[in-house]
DNA sequence: GGAATAGTCATTGGATCCAAGGATCCAAAG
DNA sequence: CTTTGGATCCTTGGATCCAATGACTATTCC
């Protein structure tokens, strides 16, 4: 799928603003003034409010008109039925992946998830790296770029850092995780379909639990002062 | 799930300039120039910028740095692939629905598909147009906004009007959607969940197959001359 | 006569300019 | 002391201006 990429300038920014917004830089419900951003990055306003444009399409932000654009503070409920909705597209994913996988496959996703296996020292940020990776993996192997393509703007509407503080903060969060990983990795070698999709829906679910619990915590913090 | 709708008239203009491209009004592979879009809109060429970044996003038009913007020509297989994410999603949905319907969701399930029941006299377009409120209504009763949300995004990549001229020219294939959707109402009614879901899901991809068996013959057409 | 190169043209991309609208702050009145 | 009304300011949205680049054409050389 050839990426057409209207203007790399364009594209950039808005991959910049993101980054910034991802990684946490940028913190969730901070205001993002236009000029800032162009001073900030040394343009104009102009490629600015286009790759706004571009971020609220992907729903990472909001913008009120005359109001400006904020970074989107996602509902629990919202996270919810995202993750609904990835559980299943990842889901699908796996299943198509059992019969299009290869050894060499296998043993790719044994790399990652051995990267975070209980008890090896990580530094921060790598054990979501790690987890993108694997679920990256599998994407590639299913062989379906709409699939992929539909799961990645799925998964640019929350915050990164955020699934990484999850992680981070919870070595029982991760130890599952991991746990979980390998059941996936067992059920593709061992061709059965039905298990590798239904395991994967149950880890995405439990990711996204995991998540919008994270946010619930955060609001009942936020309002309290 | 309140649209923050960044601005009117770059909206307005978006679903203006898509409104022509489903309609067929400007047809697969037309040039756009934001000149003559300005024009013809009676605005400035910066929100009709905007206006396609926009629509790029969404993956109706292809733009090229410096050459402009064509409306994109789905390949088959992107076609297929694209059914078949939309396949996933739609049973899903169905699947959901099932829990969820009431006694006035069925009946309106029943007229919308009343409407394009062998033998009836149908206008142009009124058969994509009871489709369309056929699932949209299930998407509804789904309870998942993002779900109707992804949905209706992956329905914006193709034009609308081919749908239209593959359920036109062919009234077996019209036949066979009504009873399709029949299955899928008695499916509901029995609250059998496994087979809504396979039977919603056997429907979008045998839809998705006659617009891509469409788009093969047109591009074998083109190539002849 | 054909091909290559240079020059012109058309169209997009980015910057700047101007208008419009909402928020905030201060003052005045109840 | 509180509330309301107005004025000012800040920020965004749309229009216009200028630069850059790819396409088209014509001319010249082989």
């Amino acid at each position: 799928m050839a990426k057409p990429s209207a203007s790399a300038l364009v594209d950039d920014t808005a991959a910049e603003i993101r980054a910034r917004i991802m990684s946490g830089e940028i913190p969730i419900g901070a205001q993002l003034r236009q000029d800032d951003l162009a001073k900030s990055l040394g343009i104009s306003r102009t490629p600015v409010r286009e790759a706004l444009r571009q971020l609220q399409a992907g729903g990472l932000i909001e913008v009120m008109p005359r109001r400006g654009a904020v970074v989107r503070v996602p509902a629990p409920w919202d996270v919810r039925e995202t993750y609904e909705v990835r559980a299943e597209l990842e889901g699908m994913a796996c299943e198509r992946a059992v019969s299009r996988i290869t050894g060499d496959g296998l043993r790719e996703l044994r790399r990652a998830n051995d990267a975070v296996r209980p008890g090896a020292i990580l530094s921060a940020g790598s054990s979501t790296a790690a987890n993108d990776e694997f679920h990256t993996l599998i994407h590639g192997v299913a062989g379906n770029e709409r699939l992929a393509k539909v799961i990645r703007e799925i998964n640019e509407a929350f915050p990164r850092n955020v699934s990484a503080l999850v992680l981070q903060d919870n070595p029982r969060h991760r130890e599952d995780n991991f746990h979980e990983h390998e059941r996936i990795i067992a059920a593709l070698e061992a061709e059965d379909a039905e298990t590798a999709r239904r395991e994967m829906r149950a880890h995405v679910l439990s990711a996204g639990e995991q998540l919008a619990r994270w946010y619930e915590r955060r609001s009942a913090t936020v309002f309290k002062g």
